[in-house]
DNA sequence: TTTCCTTTTTGACATATGTCAAAAAAGCCA
DNA sequence: TGGCTTTTTTGACATATGTCAAAAAGGAAA
């Protein structure tokens, strides 16, 4: 079975028709490192789900570039207000590593919607859970410091830390590659001395 | 016709059983100023849309309150990630002035979804609009300057610099109720002078 | 108006983070 | 391995914002 259609089965079961007509409107797509899936700009007329790889979205501002958001393996990535609104994106898109995804087109998905309400609940959980997990975010974004900022992404999505540059990581969390480099050597003598087992 | 119907109705057409179902299951409740339709710790088990009046949504940092998020009318209030997941929420939500909202239950809510495909459509959509009013704060919140985000603030939501005092305001914008007073001061003698004009 | 209370502003100083430049370390590959 | 590039760290200094305390301004009620 397709591994998007798996994990949305396992979210909320899927009839076969919905699991068929979804099977046969998802598009197997290869991007490779450093490759864009959207630009600054263009709409995004696509969802893509990631089944290995992985992404950010960033946009530019006083000349730097600001990524805001990574994306992994299960992940949904899209411009979202773009691809709902169909705006123009201020982001960027782009595979941090060679990539696999499965890809379907905004009409593609709204017809399913029409279709089939169970995929269409699969939409109304999935953005639930985006909102809810973005929320989060927030929180930490706005009202907590930098240092609690960068513990909590140690603590939580450690995977992150291992895959991508420190420069975006700074970025992500607000703060200048500078200040992040400081933080983690701040960090280096206490309990959390994961970061000096790199081989 | 209940306003809360009304506006679902015009973002997306309601049969009209699905409008009676609703009519009937929405109960109007009023809640007074300062009054708390939810605390820190509860879970929350209902939805509320307001028809008039405003609310807060706040947590505890560092023996601060930290103000997240107002709604004003038309807007939905709830703790998301607490109705959603049945999870103790952190926050608290209060009423900023005297209120009239339109509230229903999580089982009620989930009845109708399962009952008329429409209502979970609107349910759908009204879950990507707040996503995409979430990540533009986000996007605000971790990498625009204050000046910056209180000038956005004056621009797109002047209505909340009129109706909520500014040591929430401050804290919305995650900072501190004196730098605020700064940035305001600044502004004043350039063309945003609407603060001047007030009486 | 006068008093009282709340909200907002101002001042002095402390701290976190940014910026720019350079050094050090790590990764890559011929 | 040696040389080249990219990434990460370090240092010196500038700036934005926080904190605490007090003053000023604004509102409500007698």
């Amino acid at each position: 079975m397709n591994p998007l259609v798996k994990t949305l089965h396992d979210i909320h079961p899927l009839s076969s028709d919905a699991r068929e007509s979804l099977e046969k409107t998802l598009q197997k797509v290869v991007i490779e490192k450093e490759e864009f899936i959207l630009r600054e700009g263009q709409v995004c007329h696509r969802l893509f789900f990631i089944e290995a790889g992985c992404f950010r979205g960033y946009y530019h501002k006083d000349g730097k570039e600001i990524t805001h958001w990574f994306g992994f393996e299960k992940d949904i990535v899209t411009s979202f207000n773009s691809f709902i609104n169909k705006t123009a994106s201020i982001e960027h898109i782009q595979a941090l590593e060679t990539s696999v995804c499965w890809s379907i087109s905004y009409n593609e998905l709204y017809q399913l919607y029409d279709d089939f309400p169970e995929v269409e609940r699969l939409g109304r959980i999935t953005c639930e859970q985006y909102y809810i997990k973005l929320e989060d975010r927030y929180v930490n974004a706005q009202f907590q410091t930098a240092t609690e900022r960068y513990n909590k992404m140690l603590a939580n999505t450690p995977h992150i830390l291992q895959r991508i540059p420190l420069g975006h990581i700074a970025s992500y969390l607000g703060i200048s590659q500078e200040t992040l480099s400081r933080i983690r050597a701040k960090g280096m003598n206490s309990k959390n001395s994961e970061q000096t087992h790199r081989s």
